[in-house]
RNA sequence: GGGAUCUUAGCUCAGCUGGGAGAGCAUCUGCCUUACAAGCAGAGGGUCAUAGGUUCGAGCCCUAUAGGUCCCACCA
């Protein structure tokens, strides 16, 4: 024993100091060590523009709690950390920052523009990692990773030469989301709908032979410049036979045909409607299937090109204003109706989103998908909670081709090559090529990869792919990836195909889901609302312990949780709690040095030490399980129990009278059951509360130097005391039994009573004869006295019932009998209740037929107890009526 | 339109493969008992959304209904 710890816990000067000493230690790294069995998490990649948020602070609590835990089972235990280049966010941070200089990207070219975000990144990238550090991961730091430094940089380039030479990657005009912010192309998944009001103009089309009109409607009037047909369902007998005529489109009275086609619903507006294939992806269909030309209207900023003088350099809305303007003089507006639709907007930046036609990169998706579905059909991968691999399949049942390729320069520069003379494509690993066809230099394309593409290969590149390094056979295929259900579709669901393909085997075994951390409202949180939480702060406040328990507390896994300062708090409490636990029994170690580190033979310990040693017994045995299935809320619950209520409640308060008596001759026993149950709930705290434990650990345990590295605890057959444990739990009963009693008539604490217990069973008389010290100190009795009659009981005592006893407490004159009746009645209720339950569950024949033995033999077990215990109940109402 | 998920104490949520309804906070009562008032001892509070079904037995499994949340698709 060493120092005399704080009256209250401190954190945060000792988790500082401890995260310093873990790292020195070197405690987090891990090595190819074939003598051990591997465990490996790879952490899902914050981006470096990222500040931590509640979101992180959970996703990493819950890694850093499980790979603690397997580090302690003896597991070479690999948490491998990085940080996402996050090619969007990144350059939008660095084009703004150039921009209060004056400058623009092009102003500075792309290799200087590239300078200054590697110096952006040098600077700010490291932000995130040091605030992980402050919610105690205990990540690998040695092997930490970017998605964009060379061993990332090569896997990315080794996939897409492989994934292009099978065919599996290629280059076509296709209508793709851009973004008229960022400047980019971005994918389906980067995409969030949203209702928007809008209105629904209904236009007038005249026929080119004179023969009438046709009405349409629609909510985007700016793109008439850009129709090439109106089409109408070939079904829909209104229109059979204006089908092959055409059309004077207003405005800029092109002539274009009506074309027939199923993808029109008949019973939506007029059941017409204008072709715009540059700039609609149903629209786009369309046009192919009817070849119809295609005509972009827009720049890359959404501002109407230079082809429509009149409204060139307006941007979309202003167009729209414009053009429903003279759509209106030149009389081909019918009405303007209020319309709300669903509008596609960029999920980094929020703007909408153009559907545009231009030349993009690829991933045939159909085939990679099929493997990624059959490897958990096979179970090769799980989910957890398994539910969210229907959303898995939901998504790579319906995908589409993936647009890999962005108008960006932070990033992978896609490793293509073209010819400006013969047009030929070169896509090679290398970083220069010659066109094979007229030898000269090729030009590599400017464009660089989804940020995605490379995380998707994060489990295997952090890990040396495609070198074949030791570290990629031993710590390859991860056992569990931890992330958000949001992340499935953009993350979870590449890295498997990714894996697969490339590796040949899944990524990971498990996927660990978990939700969202919401305000106290339920609303997410997020910066336009102002209602994040600043975990920092939280951990400011009350400690990164408190902090994490929060988060893993009364929580299932996949669903989203609420955050509660009230919470935390209690979090909070019970790291005192722990503290204080800890601090009662240091201070007794030191008053009995000499009883210190004394073996104690099991005959030497009392009842109560067996009982809390064979509770602790069974809590080693059902954490384990429950961390194992990754049930960590439940886990921490059953600790969190057994802790407060057994060890500290009724343990510590049993013992007490042991350690100031100096008579004592268990005095040993009782050191060596604290010293016992503490550690070993210290040890499977730890991977939630890792600082508080490890402090408390290393105050206590002077051998060892850390928690960290000490053995997970084990289930010991010579620790199940089941009759000891039964015994106490009588004496538990009894206990609280009388508080009750003294508590119903306002007995003070200070007013001690003499206290009978009468029984004829002589195994009960020896447990409550064991148990007598219990009465007087948690039971305030004066003096207790067991015995198998009434004899010398006042009759008019309280009493209260228990299995096989009855306790008596003369109170003479605070006895108020209408009270004591009341009770008394209450407590037949009860039991009445009771019997009848189990009483009609053993008269029902299907009952004693088809249930279990295990299960009638215990419900006749009750019946028999009720029964007695319903006897003495109703002899001691007889007395007072 | 398709799919997922939720509905349990005043509030926020647990409840693992079906076998006597739980926690934290809040409320009420009594305690400064030499580890802890960030504490101790006690109390009250629930037709487990509704209606059926399966079962000896349902908060848990099945079906339908209502309400909430989320995801996907989308009618131009």
């Amino acid at each position: 024993m060493k120092k005399e710890l704080e009256k209250t816990y401190n954190p945060a000067d000792i988790e500082e100091r401890t995260y310093q000493k873990w790292l020195e230690k070197k405690y987090f790294h891990a090595k190819v060590n074939r003598d051990k069995k591997p465990f490996t998490i790879v952490m899902p990649p914050p981006n470096i523009t990222g500040q931590l948020h509640m979101g992180h602070a959970l996703d990493n609590t819950l890694q850093d709690i499980i790979i603690r835990m397997k580090r302690m089972q003896g597991y070479e235990s690999l948490w491998l950390p990085g940080t996402d280049h996050a090619s969007i966010a990144t350059e939008a941070k660095v084009v703004e920052k150039i921009k209060e200089e004056g400058l623009t990207k092009e102003d500075l070219g792309r290799e200087k523009f590239l300078d200054r975000v590697w110096d952006w990144k040098k600077q700010y990238g490291g932000r995130i990692v040091s605030q992980l550090k402050k919610i105690g991961s205990s990540c690998d730091w040695d092997r930490e990773r970017f998605t964009m430094d060379e061993g990332c940089n090569k896997a990315v380039k080794e996939v897409f030469v492989n994934l292009y030479n099978k065919g599996l990657i290629y280059r076509g005009e296709r209508i793709i989301n851009w973004c008229p912010k960022c400047l980019t192309s971005i994918s389906d998944a980067e995409v969030e709908y949203e209702d928007q009001a809008g209105h629904f103009w209904h236009l007038r089309y005249k026929l080119s032979d004179g023969s009438g009109y046709v009405n349409l409607a629609t909510t985007r009037p700016e793109t008439l410049l850009g129709d090439t047909a109106i089409a109408v369902n070939p079904n829909d007998e209104r229109y059979k036979d204006i089908i092959g005529k055409t059309v004077i489109l207003p405005i800029v009275h092109r002539e274009i045909p009506v074309v027939a086609d199923d993808y029109v619903e008949m019973d939506f507006g007029t059941g017409v409607v204008k072709i715009t294939p540059a700039h609609d992806p149903n629209d786009f269909e369309v046009g192919a299937r009817h070849n119809l030309p295609i005509i972009n209207v827009m720049t890359d900023d959404a501002k109407i090109t230079d082809d429509y003088p009149k409204y060139a350099g307006m941007d979309r809305y202003e167009a729209r204003k414009a053009i429903v303007a003279d759509l209106e003089s030149e009389g081909a507006l019918v009405k303007v109706e209020d319309y709300n639709h669903n509008v596609g907007t960029c999920y980094r930046c929020g703007t909408t989103v153009e559907p545009r036609v231009s030349k993009q990169w690829f991933v045939k998706m159909k085939p990679l998908a099929g493997p990624a579905i059959d490897a958990v059909k096979k179970n090769d991968t799980r989910f957890v909670p398994p539910h969210f691999e229907k959303t898995y399949f939901h998504w790579l049942e319906n995908i589409r081709d993936w647009c890999i390729s962005r108008q960006l320069w932070w990033g992978h520069q896609i490793p293509a090559f073209y010819c400006d003379d013969c047009g030929e494509t070169v896509v090679t690993k290398e970083n220069k090529a010659v066109c094979p066809k007229c030898g000269k230099e090729m030009r590599q394309d400017p464009d660089t990869l989804d940020t995605w593409f490379s995380s998707a290969l994060w489990p295997f590149s952090t890990l040396g792919w495609p070198d074949k390094t030791e570290e990629m056979s031993y710590f390859y295929p991860t056992n569990v990836l931890v992330t958000g259900y949001d992340i499935i579709p953009f993350w979870v669901m590449r890295m498997m195909f990714s894996g697969l393909e490339n590796t040949g085997e899944v990524p990971f075994d498990t996927v660990l889901i978990h939700g969202l951390v919401r305000d106290s409202q339920g609303r997410k949180m997020s910066k336009s609302l102002g209602n994040g939480i600043d975990p920092l702060e939280v951990i400011d406040k009350y400690g990164a312990d408190a902090l994490r328990l929060t988060l893993v507390t009364g929580n299932a896994p996949g669903n989203d949780m609420r955050f509660y300062w009230e919470r935390v708090e209690a979090s909070r409490n019970f790291a005192n709690k722990v503290w204080n636990a800890s601090r009662f029994i240091m201070m007794n170690f030191e008053k009995a040095d000499a009883a210190e580190n004394t073996d104690v033979s099991l005959s030497e310990l009392t009842d109560a030490d067996k009982w809390i040693l064979s509770k602790m017994n069974t809590l080693i045995k059902d954490v384990t399980d429950n961390m194992e299935k990754y049930e960590l809320g439940v886990a921490v619950s059953k600790l969190y129990d057994f802790i407060w209520e057994e060890f500290c409640d009724w343990y510590i308060e049993m013992v007490k009278p042991r350690l100031y008596n100096e008579e004592d001759t268990t005095k040993n026993a009782a050191m060596y059951t604290l010293k016992t149950v503490l550690i070993n709930s210290l040890k499977l705290l730890h991977p939630y509360m890792p600082f508080i434990t490890e402090e408390i650990f290393c105050n206590i345990q002077d051998g060892e130097e850390s928690i960290m590295i000490s053995d997970w605890p084990v289930y010991k057959d010579e620790f199940n005391f089941a009759k000891e444990e039964a015994a106490i739990e009588t004496i538990k009963t009894a206990v609280r039994n009388i508080r009750n009693l003294r508590a119903d008539m306002n007995v003070p604490p200070s007013r001690k009573a003499k206290v009978y217990v009468v029984s004829e069973n002589t195994d009960v008389q020896n447990i409550f004869k064991e148990g007598m010290v219990f009465f007087a100190t948690l039971g305030y009795a004066s003096e207790v006295v067991v015995q198998s009659d009434k004899t010398g009981i006042d009759n008019d005592a309280v009493s209260t019932v228990i299995p096989d006893a009855v306790i008596y407490m003369p109170f003479a004159e605070l006895v108020d009998i209408d009270k004591e009746i009341e009770r008394l009645k209450k407590e037949k209720e009860k039991l009445t209740k009771e019997l009848a339950r189990v009483d009609g569950m053993l008269k029902n024949p299907n009952f004693v037929n088809k249930a279990p033995e295990a299960k009638i033999n215990e419900e006749k077990e009750k019946q028999a107890k009720y029964t007695q215990m319903m006897a003495q109940v109703e002899e001691r109402l007889k007395h007072f009526s």
